[in-house]
DNA sequence: AATGAATGAGGCTTCATTCAT
DNA sequence: TATGAATGAAGCCTCATTCAT
């Protein structure tokens, strides 16, 4: 990861870690607008008010900017699944709360998320490893979510990683039009989604 | 769009049309395997076998090509649209015809949606104007279904259009794992995943 | 290397080598005159006046070119030692047509061979290795001549590589002054270097 | 020249120096490892454990630590060349520890001395200017002795000038392999290398 | 129908150097 | 003395497209 050298007081790497949040979070903007790749470092430049060099300082390359990006959305993503297991809970329960954590990332990070879903290709070598473990992780707490309802009897005996799939899809789509400043807040859309799913879902009445 | 000269006879004209169809589906192969933008038009040539010159006299230019692979899947989409409106039956069934229909398409056009679900911020101009509206044209075929559902009470009295994105993303985004020669046929996940989508939006029983 | 696709008829490839070998020809000239590293792509262009696309159509890479003057002073000088090699002869008269076929290549590719003794460092890879492997070839040419003299008695018993070092530093080193179009040619230099050197080393008289 | 300010007291006055110095001779091994160009600003700030400003302060600009190099090898050859004229004795004589000398220098600073044969182009105004002329200097002190061992008989009557450029490429050449920690001292190359050349140039026995 | 040479703008990145701290 | 943030020109290379053949 781009850091500045090793030395030196804390005071300045407090400083360059500040700038280096607003320009992924700037840069994240741009890149949600008008693609990764259709975006060259001297629009960043513009839009962080940079000059090539004063940007590179910060991000070391394009790649590593666009890896930022998505480690901010993961690391939210990931504290919200945390969040969640301590909390504990029925699984339906949790799994209602999965849906409003994840939303509510999707809500807060717009245009990260929209850079996560859309450019994630563009990530190479390890980067795109790293960045694949991760995501298989957090769906694997869903899954487990959905498998201990099944075993429980609070869920149908459906397909754990189809339903999965169709979990994620429904919450994940929403980066399409979710966006903080709308109408919409996070819950409001959490709601009636948990409703339809855990509806959808539900094992018959009288059977658990 | 490109085409040949008009005086050619017909013959020439369907050389031409049913090459410059071999044409879109090989680069959309490519395409969803490195992205529109990371893909040069080298690389097109190599895959398609043919020199430059050659190749843009079939597709007129880069953006057009990937017009005409978003095209290809929403004449697809609308066509089992239309389909199912022509079949009719309850909003129940209609709704499930849909989801077969769509899951259709994205089973057999792996690639083409792949590229129309991650490249359509490329489209420009009118282009993108044009398959906006096709898309929402869509978007409002299955908002009509829920709509008719919720007012048979065949359904909950669901918000429409949100349960719309909500059945939109649970089916779309299966473009990141259902494929052609994979495991899963398209029926394998229509029916859990309308059996999910039904449960969770049926009317009360004996409401209706 | 660079080359053009590979169909095609002959004509334009014969056409495509003959553009290739002129800027070769010429970068070499810029580059004995400014340095590999200090010539940009723009000077080459301008220098063989051609766009930058152009250029690259033609020479791959700037380190592909470099390679290729490299190449260019390693034929020639290795198509020397052949001939030599062919005419047969004395082991003393070997070494003085050696010196005379090396000065001849240093004459007649100043650039070339200015770059060359330069440069070479700026190679990497495989080239850096091909590009040696040649290097030592051609002095060991050298080292079994000296060899051959001192077994035959023709020669005293010098140690043959510092010999051929020694050799091959009194010859290269003229590449820094001797040109075409100056006063000498290279049977100027290669004669007196010729005496110096067969005096330096010749076996004691009436020993042989 | 880079100095410090002048107010200072002789103490920091000589510290400077001696760390100048020891940046002079670190970044030579840089140098001469991936070539001038090749190499920069921050990776001579890593070599010598420093920042930009700080190394800024002692070399002045990139340039002026690649003459600083050029000089401390000229220095050497320099006060090596005055030792020998101080010494005295026969052309041959002269002549032999010139060549003792010179390769001491090489055998002592191959690295200052790879930068000085490889990059002295590198050098611009009135630096490549003075050197010139210094390294013009030292060659006509060898001219002399050659001049003065054909006047005296010692020598045949060979072109002083064409000798002294094979002497000097003889010697100079000897950058390429002659290393301090490896097989060979100095010594044990000049001895072999005075014995070609002055029997090479050697007059004909009887004649003096 | 098809070729590939040519364009030249723009791609991402590194450069040597300066300067406020 | 020393730091490293900032500059902006220049680095090498690839781009989509055109056009003479």
């Amino acid at each position: 990861m781009a850091q500045p050298e090793a030395t030196g007081d804390s005071r300045r790497r407090a400083n360059w870690q500040a700038r280096r949040e607003a320009i992924i979070d700037t840069s994240a903007r741009v890149f949600a607008r008008q693609g990764y790749h259709a975006t060259g470092i001297t629009e960043l430049c513009t839009a962080n008010d940079l000059g090539k060099g004063a940007l590179y300082h910060y991000i070391g390359s394009k790649e590593e900017l666009l890896a930022a990006i998505h480690d901010r959305v993961m690391d939210e993503v990931m504290a919200g699944a945390d969040r969640v297991a301590r909390a504990g809970g029925t699984p339906s329960r949790q799994l209602a709360m999965l849906g409003d954590e994840l939303l509510d990332v999707i809500h807060r990070y717009p245009d990260h998320v929209w850079v996560f879903l859309h450019e994630f290709p563009a990530l190479t070598g390890e980067r795109a490893e790293q960045f694949r473990q991760r995501r298989r992780q957090y769906e694997e707490r869903v899954e487990a979510v959905l498998q201990a309802g099944v075993d429980s009897g609070e869920f149908r005996p459906v397909e754990p990683r189809l339903t999965t799939l169709a979990w994620l899809g429904m919450h994940n789509y929403t980066y399409l039009w979710l966006k903080a400043g709308g109408p919409l807040t996070a819950r409001d859309v959490a709601k009636p989604f948990a409703e339809i799913f855990m509806h959808g879902i539900a094992g018959e009445p009288g059977r658990v």
